[in-house]
RNA sequence: GUCCCGUUCGUCUAGGGGUCUAGGACGCCGCCCUUUCACGGCGGAAACACGGGUUCAACUCCCGUACGGGGCACCA
């Protein structure tokens, strides 16, 4: 059998986190059954569903590189409604659905009802066995599913284990609305089955669900897929995920700077393990990724954890790769001095912001602008006598990389009797206009004779 | 309310009857490295929700309680 995993978002909005770890998760399982990874717009909520939302999710799976084998025949859920309803019409002609005339409104009172009195409310038509002749002409009917009453179904939920619910809690749900439109319950199943899926791996909030689903394919004669309920994402106060824990949407933790391969990672580390690996990279993740190992419990999503992961593959990242996310933040700039300065600069950021903002101070025009603690060290009564030494010992130097930048500072020092934690602090100074810099030696280098010498004369003229 | 599911350091988790004086990671604290910020190294504080069983033995199995999550739409 060929395992098929699939991903049915809904085009409503932004595509949030807790979606994304369901994606990866069957992304990942897919691959690591050599089957197959499948899209399908759940488009049939026709208010909400738009195609800059469409666009969103292709975006948001393009960025985490999560790629799906039908790439170029994306199944759209609402263009196949026709073929939704053909199957409410089987079910009706088997005699294993029925239409129900009992209004929307007639319903809500009924619930209020039953609310009213502290009473369960299970919806039990009263068309459920009438003969059809009775039926009104003045009004349109919804299609119900003709749900047992008796017994119990068990689901072998290969995350859950076996979950049994008694069928006096399951209601003769809608399969077609009254305007003829499909319904989620029936959609999905109909898409299922024709999609050929074999595993539906899918939120924790489905769980119920899939009691009423497995209803449509016995009812129809088809085996149902195997099911494996993932439990949700919370919040760092263990409340639904909402905007105020901070980042939902795949798109702010790229606007954050949050590189693909970290978000994957932390995600896949939310619910799942192996072992005490923390770091764990895309081919060991498919070599690894089962679904016995996914914990049952829901998990919050730490974001401290988020961004040391995130410094860790910028330090792991090739700058070349990294360059032109980078540069995006800095608009135009010396290329080459950016590949040349972004190596020491990785090795302290925890996003591509930081890494950027980093790396701002080798692009400015002097005279530099002083942060606070840059302006401190340049105030020292040494400062001039420092700075001077420093443009007599670059103007007579002709090459001028790490090397031969470190016995220039060790020149200072010697000639001037001084240690390093005075001429340090001060030449990164009037260098950089900031004390957080890379190794002194090294933006030297990078900075280059003309450009160090510009920097340090509009200090001395100060 | 009702049905389903869950509960190990602050967080993500390992561990599935004895090897648990409960391991790792992030975060936090201290020290070291050091011209800054990071990185790195070393060390520290920090958890089996509670109550009953079962057993020679329970964090591990069973039952309750508490707490948390999810479902209960002509939404998906």
């Amino acid at each position: 059998m060929t395992v098929i995993t699939r991903f049915p978002p809904s085009p409503t909005g932004k595509l949030q986190i807790g979606n994304v770890r369901t994606a990866l998760f069957n992304y990942l399982f897919a691959r690591h059954h050599n089957g197959q990874f499948v899209l399908r717009i759940e488009d049939t909520d026709r208010e909400r569903s738009t195609d800059a939302n469409i666009q969103v999710i292709f975006d948001a799976l393009e960025w985490l590189e999560l790629e799906c084998d039908n790439k170029d025949d994306v199944v759209y859920q609402f263009s196949r409604r026709d073929h939704h309803a053909e199957i409410a019409q089987k079910l009706l002609d088997s005699g294993q659905a029925y239409k129900c005339y009992t209004s929307k409104e007639e319903l809500a009172e009924l619930r209020t009802a039953a609310e009213k009195n502290g009473e369960h409310f299970i919806f039990k038509s009263p068309w459920r066995d009438k003969d059809p002749s009775e039926a009104p002409s003045d009004s349109e009917p919804v299609v119900r599913i003709k749900a047992p009453q008796t017994g119990e179904t068990t689901i072998s939920d290969l995350i859950q284990g076996d979950v049994t619910v008694s069928h006096d809690t399951l209601d003769d749900f809608i399969l077609l609305r009254s305007d003829g439109t499909p319904t989620y319950m029936l959609s999905v199943v109909v898409d299922d089955y024709d999609m050929g899926v074999t595993h539906v791996i899918r939120g924790d909030d489905h769980l119920n669900n899939a009691f009423r689903q497995q209803l449509i394919y016995k009812a129809m004669g088809w085996d149902a897929p195997y099911y494996a309920h993932v439990p949700l994402i919370l919040g760092s106060d263990g409340k639904k995920l909402s905007k105020r824990h901070g980042a939902v949407g795949v798109a702010e933790f790229k606007e954050m700077g949050i590189l693909p391969a970290a978000l994957r990672n932390q995600l896949l580390r939310l619910g799942w393990s192996h072992g005490d690996d923390e770091i764990i990279s895309d081919a060991q993740a498919i070599e690894w990724f089962d679904l016995d190992g996914v914990n049952k419990s829901p998990a919050k999503l730490d974001y401290d954890k988020l961004l040391n992961l995130n410094g860790h593959y910028i330090r792991e990242s090739k700058t070349e790769d990294i360059l032109p996310l980078v540069q995006q933040h800095l608009g135009e700039i010396d290329t080459d001095l950016l590949e040349r300065a972004l190596p020491a600069l990785q090795e302290r950021a925890k996003t591509i912001n930081d890494l950027a903002k980093s790396a701002e101070f080798y692009f400015k025009t002097p005279p530099l602008i002083m942060d606070e603690r840059a302006q401190k060290a340049i105030e020292k009564e040494y400062a001039p006598l420092v700075v001077s030494k420093a443009i007599t010992l670059f103007e007579e130097t002709d090459t001028l990389d790490t090397e031969t930048a470190q016995s220039i500072i060790q020149s200072i020092m010697d000639q001037n009797d001084m240690k390093m934690s005075q001429v340090g602090p001060l030449l990164r100074a009037a260098l950089c206009g900031t004390m957080q810099a890379p190794d002194l030696s090294v933006v030297i280098s990078i900075l280059g004779k003309d450009v160090c010498l510009e920097r340090l004369r509009s200090i001395n003229t100060n």
